[in-house]
DNA sequence: CTGTGATGCGTGCATATACACGTATCATAA
DNA sequence: TTATGATACGTGTATATGCACGCATCACAG
């Protein structure tokens, strides 16, 4: 008889498994980026704030392919904490979102705990499993029809 | 030069990677399932209550690998819709969970748009991408420290 | 019977995520 | 200059997720 207890999940549903990977996987950036007091969501906003300067929100949003609302309350944590700054632009409409002198320090902290649990991630997961799973990521955000915001704009 | 257009997201974090595919394939089973008025999440609830007879929330938490309390919550809204009885057990500290009348209705007309979705993700990610899938699945799952609920009580 | 660890539940709090709407401003054609 | 589509934002509402806590009950050793 096959393994009859604990670790059998053999959930057919594809898109249920990769929900549970994305828990599991979070769990462990979340828990290496710990000492820094950033969840892996916000690492990520910060590192794109960081690397592709001042944005607006919308920009953010395409960038990460994140729903813009979603932003606008996720960053709203970041900004109470003062690690970005939230300021008006020259065109009234938007706002340029930018690092704040704690965000790099922070940011200086945290990137090294990243590293550790990236590099812990190829090395358990491999190279070839890691670039099956960005062909799918690619694939499956194509077959995902195009997010709300741009989808039946006044149609 | 490569394409140096729109779909460009080279993300290098493993982990925000693993979230944009969960984000990406959770709307395409999403609009699957619209005409049912599920979202995947309910319907895999629902699935296992039906498919592991009446169990209690801890049972449940432990077969799809969720928070206790998280499902407290998300079972909330399926109860409040009528599709499950939680009812109290002999054991006075647990309830018996299990599907309704109209829950096996809805299940019922929610599969075969499951099952479209399903066999629509197998044909185009196609077999072997999915086995490293769940493969990278269990994997991450077993490198996760085990679920709070689980860990340090009253240590 | 009584103490104690194990088990089962629910809540407060905080974050993540998306959709439906509504509003303001820009840019440009008419 | 004025209508109109495109662009940028924020809010209301609802679900998903997990952690820290606290409470009740069971099972069992003593």
């Amino acid at each position: 008889m096959a393994t009859k207890n604990s670790l059998q999940k053999p959930s057919v549903c594809v898109c249920m498994n990769v929900r549970r990977a994305s828990r599991a996987i979070t769990r462990i950036y979340d828990q290496a980026l710990e000492p820094s007091g950033l969840k892996v969501t916000q690492f990520s906003l910060l590192a794109n704030i960081d690397a592709h300067g001042p944005l607006n929100i919308s920009a953010l949003a395409r960038l990460v392919t994140l729903d813009r609302t979603t932003l606008v309350r996720n960053l709203r944590p970041l900004e109470s904490a003062g690690l970005i700054v939230n300021a008006p632009s020259s065109d009234p409409r938007e706002r340029q979102l930018s690092l704040a002198d704690k965000g790099l320090l922070v940011m200086g902290q945290a990137r090294p705990q990243w590293k550790d649990a990236q590099r812990k991630m190829r090395q358990t997961v491999g190279m070839e499993n890691l670039q099956v799973l960005d062909h799918l990521t690619t694939l499956l955000e194509g077959l995902a029809n195009i997010p709300a915001q741009e989808r039946g704009r006044h149609e």
